[in-house]
DNA sequence: TCATTAAATTGTT
DNA sequence: AACAATTTAATGA
């Protein structure tokens, strides 16, 4: 039915496929992939943790994460999922610090990890690569920017959409298509809500005409009414 | 290809 | 959190 019969993508086919690869020169793109590596996390594990040195940018090639910061006191805020295609880490390479987020896989993962020399080399040598990071910077600023609001101001089922409007986001993760496999109960993961409160807010998110829920996953109708729905 | 079984996911309380 | 129902995936004839 949706994806399963899509090969595995290789490390290099998810590299040559990106967004920002696209506009680079041969010799860049040279670069990129004689030093980008794989690497695979099971569900749970953590593939880069908060407070340590960010030594990679990283793309997931399969899979699914969640981007999600806790306090000290134990409270766990989730930024946002990243589905396959979507790159991120790019705010702390830039600025050279310690990470701020941990980065949790949901389910078997395989990420592409491109060194921050690499990145670096990239951003003093490609001006599409730049101009591929504004976008990408601005389009997760405006992210973040309804999750804050979408936290405090929206119901619960306001959230379950916002959480779904991010995921498919096509400035961010291009490329997926309206189809997301993703269970109700990795979508409670991600917005830190119950399984089951998931399962009605998208079963009214169904009702409405938004999107129509599936075996494991869900498929998108109306990208820009679920945005609206968190602003 | 089809039937059976196990595992994953959903729907409900 | 627990449970039943449903769907998918795997297995073997």
């Amino acid at each position: 039915m949706d994806n399963s019969n899509t090969k595995s993508p290789s490390l290099l086919g998810a590299v040559r496929s990106a967004s920002w690869s696209i506009g680079l020169t041969q010799e860049e793109l040279a670069r990129v992939e004689s030093t980008v590596i794989e690497r695979r996390f099971a569900p749970g594990s953590l593939v880069c943790r908060k407070g340590e040195p960010v030594e990679y940018w990283y793309g997931v090639i399969e899979g699914l994460l969640k981007l999600s910061s806790d306090a000290e006191s134990g409270k766990t805020a989730s930024l946002t999922g990243v589905p396959p295609g979507g790159w991120f880490g790019e705010g702390s390479l830039l600025k050279s610090e310690i990470r701020r987020y941990d980065g949790v896989a949901l389910r078997d993962s395989r990420m592409a990890l491109m060194p921050r020399q690499t990145f670096l080399w990239l951003l003093d040598h490609s001006i599409s690569f730049n101009r591929y990071l504004l976008t990408q910077l601005n389009e997760r600023l405006g992210q973040f920017i309804c999750l804050l609001e979408s936290e405090r101001l929206l119901d619960t089922d306001a959230r379950v959409a916002r959480c779904v409007a991010t995921l498919f986001n096509p400035v961010l993760y291009p490329g997926l298509s309206r189809k997301l496999a993703v269970s109700q109960e990795e979508l409670g993961y991600l917005t830190g809500i119950s399984r089951q409160r998931v399962n009605r807010s998208l079963k009214i998110l169904q009702d409405a005409g938004y999107l129509s829920v599936a075996y494991g996953g869900i498929t998108i109708l109306n990208l820009d009414g679920l945005r609206k729905l968190g602003s």
